[in-house]
DNA sequence: TATAATTGACTGACGCATTAGTCAATGAAA
DNA sequence: TTTCATTGACTAATGCGTCAGTCAATTATA
């Protein structure tokens, strides 16, 4: 019935280390480092123990390597974002509408900052990277809107070493979901979530005017 | 030279269960549930393995009680947040001002954090005594006072099913010290922090008016 | 096309190290 | 001398990493 794709030894060859990064994943998420079998990251896949050292030298590599593979999506994000145009304000909505659906929305990313949070201290390198390639990006691009709204007056001017005060709401709601996943705290819906988001940074809380 | 503090074998025994949950609480924010061996716990308290399984049945027994006994200072703040007068404003930084010192800048709270959301899928428990004694009772109370102000007219309606928002930056701060804690990411200095804070929650970005 | 030879991805039992938990022996305080 | 907090050697179990062997897929030959 089902149209029978035929699968060459070669083809399964070059399948194999996705097929492993993509247990891994799972399981290193499910139990941390420590907890995590590499027997069941191979039954996950339906192989044995022996097939994944075929593939990777040890479990400190194969960690490694997983958040290698799933960090490189994320970088696409901040390309995007340059092609832009509008205002200030509309540009800075814009990339933190993104910056929302990428990190507190996408599970893979979710996932990556509890293993950062929960395994940076074995793993140091996954910290630096984690910086590089993400925190800081983002901090900057955000820095760099905020400047570009205070000179053309869109905006007041504010201390500029705290944009992460600007984008906190996004990584509380990761790390809200991260800790009750839908039980006990209820996943916001993202259109309400946004607007009230987005009405209190850019009016406060105060009623004057 | 030091004052030899004379301690009979009853004031010892009755101190080890809190040395060994202070040594726990150390040895468990460093490796992990599973990475921690009760060995260095014991070392750490200066005693043998031995004697932390006569004070506490199973690893996990011991893992909940040091949860248990760490969480209990929190609870006293928000008692302390009853006795404050003055505007909704004032109330509202006032809470927002404890609660970054209790939890963004302090060690014990930033570390049972990160705990919680490390080892929540094993200890299920935990995530509901987090959720009912730290997140429940902040969110209801910011709720609160948002609703007062509005009522007064100090502020503007916003949807307070959202009032996470508002206290957004602390949790983030919490994060960020986590996961780089003084490396890459330098420690925001309290007052200007939340003088900054305090300003975009009151006053929004843009420059209008 | 049919059969034999070869390859190499995968297996799974095993060695070795680690660690949770036990308990009879110890020795210091009372 | 008695009590009992502590010890540390012990076991049982677990899990990482290895590697000689297996067998299905592939290639070579008739």
């Amino acid at each position: 019935m089902a149209a029978q794709k035929k699968i060459t030894r070669a083809e399964q060859k070059a399948l194999r280390p996705i097929q492993i990064l993509d247990a891994a994943f799972e399981e290193f998420v499910r139990s941390g480092f420590t907890g995590t079998r590499v027997e069941d990251i191979a039954e996950r896949v339906g192989v044995t123990k022996g097939t994944v050292y075929v593939y990777f030298e040890t479990k400190e590599k194969l960690f490694e390597a997983m958040i290698h593979h799933f960090s490189v999506p994320f970088q696409e994000l901040l390309g995007i974002t340059e092609g832009l145009s509008g205002s200030a304000t509309d540009r800075l909505l814009s990339i933190l509408g993104l910056l929302y659906e990428q990190i507190a929305e996408d599970r893979t990313t979710r996932e990556l900052t509890r293993l950062v949070i929960a395994e940076g201290h074995r793993f140091p390198d996954l910290i630096d990277r984690h910086h590089d390639q993400f925190i800081e990006p983002i901090i900057a691009k955000v820095d760099a809107l905020i400047l570009e709204g205070v000179a053309s007056g869109e905006f007041r001017e504010i201390p500029v070493e705290f944009s992460e005060i600007v984008v906190a709401p996004i990584l509380t709601t990761t790390v809200l979901r991260l800790i009750f996943d839908d039980r006990r705290v209820p996943t916001p819906n993202k259109e309400a979530f946004l607007r009230a988001y987005f009405d209190l940074l850019l009016n406060g809380l105060l009623a004057k005017n």
